[in-house]
RNA sequence: GGAGAGAUGGCAGAGCGGUCGAAUGCGGCAGACUCGAAAUCUGUUUUCCGGCUUGCCGGAACGGGGGUUCGAAUCCCUCUCUCUCCGCCA
């Protein structure tokens, strides 16, 4: 959500800014700014008429302990008198303050001026590829469907029949890769500063508005409607959410936190080719991390984590690619977003397996989340947060770009957490 | 699932109709003492909204919402949550 403040400052900037996102609807950002300067006005005749009825509550007090009976009461029927418009006032303040959110989160986050304009994926700007090849697997090259079937380590049907379609379930030399992976990210990020944290899987509605996942999303969390929760779409939900409601002490930035957890989505209207085999699914694991950064050093934040989080496709020596997201295709609620793309040498095609995003102060408006600076002044945090990394399709890309004659290499960094060299 | 108790500042904990944004203790910050530290003493220490001369003024907040009253942390209703005991259970 963006500080009524800042849109009320800044209308043209912001407007700019928010057509990169392929947002135009000036007139929804006008009717803001008019909703705002009415709320302003009616608070200063509430608080006007309240102070009033303050200074005449505490004369009473003294009137009657005065024994003045007389002069009290009639000071109380003036008060008495002005109870309608307080009341009317009261609530047209609180209908001025509901509607000025309930608009204010329908604008998306302004992008940073790095962001290039676009509309879809492919404006999209290629920012990094690293020097893995591309692997040649010729004609016999085979999708990672078929050679999950074929060694018998991921079952999409046996997921069907528990669940359904996008949960799969991975068996033996797949199950150990899985805990594999997941230790290995793990490992490198508390190498790297993370702090490990095991967070819930399920959240409530407010955690769900923090990080901007409510209102506009709710369909593609699973909702648990006997008790109103949701189960976690990314470990980011409920990770950030630690710190809603906090104000944090500078000392205490950056905090910096690592968590795996299952993440589910409903994906609803995924279809094709997409939803093949691991390239989409329900239920996958990640390992994320999550940044909260003082405002003036979140770019720079930024740029760390995204030289980590390609420092691990590296270690797994896979080709890959990041693009800087247009404005067209980021999320609402970022700022600046980088993708990671790993290279499917069966399917032949990129694969997103990350993305990092700065929020700015997206994120901590909606939370609440603050720190103290040297002269105990209260502003919003800067979050953070990257997958480190989503671990189905970096699996696909392991089985088609590893497919031997004898089985599926497993890459050295691996090696010690799987246990065996080769898928076989 | 059943019964009971409770929710107050960073924490502990008082207040139970007015002078309460809130005693006291702990913690934090600044200063005094000290070569330094501890101890001690003094001062200071919530957040949000609005206004303007940016330091002050006004308003709001004692779990959330509503009510009674001239006036509510305090009384009433309601919701949520937490704790204790019983039951069940990894």
């Amino acid at each position: 959500m963006l500080q009524i403040s800042y849109l009320r400052d800044h209308t043209e900037v912001a407007m700019q800014r928010l057509a990169i996102k392929n947002f135009t609807d000036t007139g929804l950002i006008q009717q803001i700014i008019d909703t705002d300067t009415e709320r302003r006005k009616i608070q200063a005749e509430l608080d006007a008429l309240l102070a009033h009825q303050n200074r005449i509550a505490k004369q009473v007090g003294e009137l009657m302990r005065a024994g003045n009976k007389a002069e009290a009461e009639d000071l109380k029927n003036k008060s008495t008198a002005m109870k309608q418009s307080v009341a009317e006032l009261h609530d047209k303040l609180a209908a001025a303050e509901r509607e000025m959110e309930s608009l204010l989160v329908k604008i998306p986050n302004t992008p940073s001026p790095k962001v290039p304009a676009g509309k879809s994926a492919e404006d999209n700007k290629e920012v990094h590829r690293n020097s893995v090849p591309v692997p040649e697997l010729g004609k016999k090259a085979k999708p990672h469907w078929e050679l999950a079937e074929q060694y018998d380590i991921i079952d999409f049907e046996l997921g069907n029949k528990i669940s359904g379609a996008g949960f799969p379930v991975y068996k033996g030399k797949g199950a150990r890769l899985q805990r594999a992976l997941i230790n290995f990210f793990l490992d490198k990020a508390t190498a790297a500063g993370y702090k490990e944290v095991q967070p819930p899987v399920v959240i409530n509605e407010d955690s769900g508005f923090g990080t901007g996942q409510l209102p506009d999303k709710e369909g593609q969390m699973y909702h648990v409607t006997a008790d109103n929760l949701y189960l976690v779409p990314t470990a980011e939900v409920p990770v950030t959410n630690f710190y809603r409601d906090v104000i944090l002490k500078h000392a205490e930035l950056p905090v910096k936190l690592t968590a795996y957890t299952p993440c589910f989505r409903r994906e609803a209207g995924s279809y094709g080719k997409d939803v093949r085999g691991l390239n989409r699914l329900h239920q996958f694991d990640k390992v994320e991390i999550v940044q909260i950064e003082h405002p003036d050093k979140s770019y720079e934040t930024l740029e760390v984590m995204k030289d980590y989080v390609a420092s691990l496709i590296d270690a797994l020596e896979l080709p890959f690619r990041i693009v800087m997201l247009c404005g067209g295709d980021m999320s609402f609620a970022s700022a600046l977003t980088y993708d990671f793309e790993v290279w499917s040498g069966a399917q032949h095609r990129w694969l997103e397996v990350s993305s990092v995003s700065n929020f700015e102060t997206f994120q901590s408006n909606r939370m609440k989340l603050r720190y103290r600076d040297e002269k105990n002044k209260t502003h919003l945090a800067h979050t953070l947060n990257g997958s480190a990394l989503a671990l189905p399709r970096i699996v696909a890309a392991l089985l088609e770009n590893n497919q031997t004659e004898k089985g599926i290499r497993i890459p050295k960094a691996l090696v010690p957490y799987t246990g065996f060299e080769m898928m076989d």
